[in-house]
DNA sequence: CGTTATATGGAGAACGTTCTACAACTCGTC
DNA sequence: GACGAGTTGTAGAACGTTCTCCATATAACG
């Protein structure tokens, strides 16, 4: 009998909880309750596992674990992976895991409601203990269905009535509002908005909240009930085609504040290409604070939201989730401006 | 009564391979046949079964799949996420990717050796079915011990010689070749690389490479035994420190090869604050043609190695592998120069 | 009409964990 | 000394697949 099973034990290579058990004399049982530090191990016990687990260089099948219990994983959806905002989002997930025993599997969605789905269904028949997703484009309805199955936390995601999952958001806005009071702080007075075209859908977008924001803005300033606000598509050649014809319009705006730095970059450097002085010629603020942005060549006044902090806060949050939360929170963090040369000649970088 | 208990609890949560071979009225090994489509399935078996998958809209467990056979994902581990050339590389892992059953599940290592370890260990304890590694710290002792347990292939890693995993890279030494070779092409002769600090290791870094073709087209070059190689750390705010140091320097070259366009580009924008003038002063070559590079404002030359293609070389390598082949694969691509103004300022992009 | 080959479908043992019962043992306490 | 109460360890049933036999039906052939 056993020594069957020590051939069987010998011919298959891998460690299984079943070795060390054997190899410290206890049940398998006994070896779980060791590795998850359940109730009821004694010192001893405790000891003479962990020593055998040290001696076989023992790693629990992730596969196993999760097809009975939590898998200690929790998968982070990003949108698109060029956006060098959401980068930050990872930095700041991965510092808050690193202590613990979790760790991040990310999937990339490259903006896709299919390929979004699919990867958050693999997620779940991962069994993976909890979900980041960063800026989703599946309405809301279908978030809460997933949200029965998993823990999920949603950042860069407008919808504070969810009862099934978290968000955690910088109020966009806000953001918006204080570049525009920015703007008009300067003296600025016909003030445009260039917005992200396509349909990206639903009003939980940080997108549309921040046109929301913009809109407000301008009218609590007094500039018309309905601002312009330009549509850019999000695809080349056709984004850099819509903005030299925004530069090369007769009746353009003297300051225009863009939904994204990756926008506004682009601008700055057909803007100079096209000899229009930024900010002489026209005032240019974006949104996201990226380094590209604080670089002394771009020097592009932005409005700042620590990506790092969202994924920090978010993390946290999906945590106590796993472990029991069931009322749901919604977070929102204040954005701050970031004061640079394309907003105004004088305006020296308040940078941190 | 132990039945309808059952009946109970299976209605209660997921859809299993049993709800389906139940509502099809067949076995749970058909249905598992058919979903692998195994040998000796009938059409009409085949049909009741996907239309019972479809009517039920089932989808197998990937956890308990990886626990008895493959689990149809492969897991990507990049180095950092902030080097705009890496998201290349998950674009071109996706395109591969998309249209197969394959998905793709990727960890974010920073350049830790510690928690790369424990990544590339939690991949292969998912089962996962194969692994690309990006830029991998570790030595190739240890990633051929890995190899053992999963197909790897490693992506700007050059060991040409490693028998148990493939490596696919750009040619960084003919890279850096070819930048040398522009900048003596425009009469610069005082030629120095700025490279990176830290003791990135072994001589399988894309930065060693890079600098052993430095040397050697220096030396070619007739521009002596060991030309000047600079060391930027890696960090703020000790890299923008290095970098004014050396802008500053009496004895500063009269041109620059920098190991990647990160670098590059917060070189010429500390260059134009200090009234550096490029490419009069200065001329300078990054790598990567990273997007920022090939703004107008930044106008940054660089070697270009597509990121893209060497993430569907790598995807295409791995899933043959997977798929049986064993001697292991080497595969080198050829870089190219992509002009622009920091190189000489008739220096139009030769873009395709 | 047997006999043998060949398709087709099914039973049931893995896979490596977790976790619920429950057994065994040690103390107090009445 | 009998009986709870508390503590420590174990047996064994899940979990949802894959995959190796095996059984049966059908066809082919002498």
């Amino acid at each position: 009998m056993s020594i069957e099973e020590k051939q069987k034990l010998q011919r298959n290579d891998r460690v299984t909880i079943r070795t060390v058990a054997t190899h410290a004399g206890v049940s398998v049982a006994a070896v779980s309750k060791v590795m998850r530090n359940a109730y009821g191990v004694s010192d001893a016990l405790r000891a003479r596992v962990t020593d055998a687990i040290e001696a076989l260089a023992y790693r629990p099948s992730r596969a196993a674990r999760g097809l009975r219990g939590r898998s200690f994983t929790i998968g982070v959806l990003l949108i698109d992976i060029r956006n060098p905002f959401l980068p930050e989002v990872i930095a700041g997930v991965n510092g808050v895991l690193a202590p613990s025993h979790y760790q991040a599997m990310i999937g990339v969605s490259d903006a896709r409601v299919q390929l979004e789905t699919s990867l958050i269904e693999s997620m779940i028949d991962y069994k993976m203990d909890g979900l980041i997703l960063v800026a989703p484009r599946l309405p809301s309805e279908i978030l809460a269905k997933f949200a029965v199955q998993i823990p999920i936390v949603a950042v860069g995601y407008h919808d504070a009535s969810a009862t099934a999952f978290d968000t955690v958001n910088a109020d966009d806005q806000r953001g918006a509002e204080i570049a525009v009071e920015a703007l008009l702080a300067c003296g600025y007075r016909d003030i445009e908005m260039l917005s992200l075209g396509e349909r990206q859908g639903h009003a939980v977008s940080v997108v549309r909240q921040r046109e929301i924001g913009f809109r407000r803005a301008m009218q609590r300033g007094g500039l018309g009930s309905s601002p312009a606000i330009g549509k850019i598509p999000i695809a080349s050649p056709k984004r850099e085609e819509a903005m030299r014809k925004f530069l090369s319009r007769k009746d353009r705006p003297r300051a225009v504040f863009c939904w994204s730095d990756l926008d506004a970059i682009t601008l700055l450097s057909l803007a100079m290409e096209m000899g229009v002085r930024v900010p002489e010629d026209l005032a240019v603020i974006g949104y996201d604070n990226s380094s590209t942005a604080a670089l002394g060549l771009v020097n592009l006044a932005s409005i700042d939201q620590s990506g790092r902090e969202l994924g920090q806060v978010a993390t946290r949050a999906l945590i106590s989730r796993i472990e029991g939360r069931t009322a749901s929170e919604h977070i929102l963090q204040i954005p701050s401006l970031v004061s640079r040369n394309s907003l105004t000649r004088s305006g020296n970088s308040t940078d941190r």
